[in-house]
DNA sequence: TATGAATGAGGATTCATTCAT
DNA sequence: GATGAATGAATCCTCATTCAT
């Protein structure tokens, strides 16, 4: 599955109009960042509502949820993430490139949209049913494209893929590189994040090149 | 420093005796497994009440709050780690013996004590104050550890440790992936684990043997 | 000081609107009459819900606090009692005609806002910080009012009023009778209530007239 | 009725040996002082325990109850003090002489036994049923005393004394300048004690010789 | 006598959600 | 579109009390 298939599983209470859709924006960006760092279960619509200044009653008018509001927040931020870097995929070049182009994508899509990021992150697992597993989709998308490369860099044929251990672990030890720098990183310290990028690349790079590893290893 | 030091912050209920004590490991134990799938929020203490079959009340006998719950586990389960790894690091060998010695003891302690160590990881921010330093110290410690092995591999001198964000973002990048294995690891489809941690060290070394990424990148 | 400022310590949920304004009246009744009954310690959030009919998590929407709740009571009571004691001696005469007529009025209002009055005169203690601060502030303005009265038939210097345990004593031992009655009065065997007033202002009247008693005194 | 009777209502756990009585006295004396300070609903058992340093369990050897403990209190401070104004008494002299050395000798006791005394002033509705009524019945006896000194010096006869509502309110007005002395008092500042009963007795007693106000009054 | 361990009831408070206006 | 007012369920925690040892 290469197409990106994202609507409304649920549908936002009502059609927004031009005129409260800057607000549903605004809403989500308080709300993101309150989760960011508290965490969606200790953010509380209450915490929105004082935040935002609109009213407990009157949110209910932009989301029928509080698990919908986190639905919107994931949906948004990781949806135009993978368009970015389909399109990103979409301008060819070699694996090397490709995986380079992904992970400064993704930093700098990080830098800019720290909080909503942390909490497609995160807070995954708040979500249930439905809602889940269309989030969960997404991000079943975005590993597959990253095991991809890997697979190519090793030479594992597409069909070998989806079974080939090594290749699963190498990409979710990059996805855990990717997602872990949300606990440490300090914009006055670790800027410029392309090089942060590079600096991942770097360490991974070469491992990638030397192939996977033996398939059985005795322990010591 | 490196003497690991670990008291009770606050003094859950007195000294256990000798009846009290394992009534007490098998509190925690199942308390960190509610944690580690549902979430310290999410995690009443009723739930532990219900599956412990203690009563409600009763299981104030044994810490004096939910967030001094959350910290004797942490605390138990990261000291223990640490003390084992303290000790894998005075085995001595060379850097790359000591990083895979390391990577390997974590991994075994993860199996071995997967809810636990989850909830150490995903839950520090669960802590607040003198707890969350206490646990807080701990995780600097371990950092502190790993990020000297990786400056011996690229020569960076010790003084310099702390200011070098190339070491700081090696170190936290395997960080990550060691961490982030609690998302994604199934033990069908994972196991053995040092094959893992094998893995692991395979995909980095290379990179570190490199020596450290220049210190400035220009760029697109 | 002479001015009474009371303005929400904390403020409780907002500015009421004319139709929650009576509602919040009745229920700070309703409080009252529990708390004057049973203490503040003893009544609960539930006795209240119960007895007013809204539901327990309802009251929350009137104040923040049990804390709060005897604040408002407190804080109302204490406050209106006050204007009209401040009123009453601004209309003047001599030491004795406003030493009579704060009394009178005292006595009165205790009839008309007996529970409110007696949680005034008994629950102090149960606030805490700023709340208690800002009532303890009524009381000392209300304790200054009638220590200048009692200085002034005593002939004590505005100055020295501070300073004279005899004039504090006589005070607090004028407040002491007003107080205590809370414990005693039956409406059908004490009234009226002005009669009350006169008995007491008799009672120590004579006392007052003679002046303060020598500074020192041998015992028997 | 002017014979005292005291006799546990309720039997406190358990004859005292020699060894446990003085830890009896050590318990009831810290119960005190915490119930004094914060009221009998808010001093917890466990208050009392760790205070104490006697064991949660083991304090239920030396009452059956909570309200048992504070019933302890009472009866023993209460008692004494009537013990001690009875045979004040005794020793005769006219109204006046005995006015004095009841009030005096009340505010020496008040002195020593400050917590106690408050504890029985202030806490006779913490208690129910039989324990209520024998510690009511004390007070009773207290106050008929002193209301047969105000009716002898008015010339009340006996007969009238209780239906007589000036005497009852002139003892009661008394009562309460006693009384209300636990909320202001301050050993540096308001010693010597006996000059403060002076003060009281002078504030009151140009009063009571005066005679009963007029039986009727014309109001404002 | 005294303690450690445990219970169950009750208390304050928060919170997602709803609904009339 | 938006608000004020209200609900009911759930949550953490305290506390008097008990009982085996």
């Amino acid at each position: 599955m290469t197409e990106l298939d994202r609507s409304g599983t649920d549908g936002n209470a009502g059609g927004m109009t031009s005129r409260t859709a800057p607000k549903l924006d605004h809403l989500l960006g308080i709300a993101a960042g309150l989760m960011a760092r508290r965490g969606f279960g200790r953010t509380s619509i209450r915490d929105v509502a004082n935040e935002t200044g609109i009213s407990l009653g009157g949110l209910y008018y932009y989301f029928k949820n509080k698990e919908d509001l986190l639905f919107l927040i994931q949906e948004r931020t990781f949806g135009a993430l993978l368009e970015l870097q389909e399109a990103a995929l979409a301008e060819g070049g070699d694996a090397e490139t490709r995986l380079r182009r992904l992970v400064r994508n993704h930093l700098r899509y990080f830098l800019d949209h720290f909080n909503e990021l942390k909490v497609c992150t995160y807070e995954l697992e708040s979500l249930e049913g439905e809602r889940y597993e269309a989030i969960a989709e997404l991000r079943r998308w975005y590993y597959h494209r990253l095991a991809e490369i890997v697979a190519e860099v090793w030479g594992v044929p597409g069909d070998r893929l989806e079974s080939d251990g090594r290749v699963r672990h190498a990409t979710l030890f990059v996805f855990g590189m990717l997602n872990w720098i949300f606990t440490w990183y300090d914009a006055d310290r670790d800027k410029p994040v392309d090089r942060l990028g590079d600096e991942m690349i770097a360490l991974v790079m070469d491992g990638l090149r030397a192939g996977p590893p033996p398939e059985r290893t005795e322990s010591s």
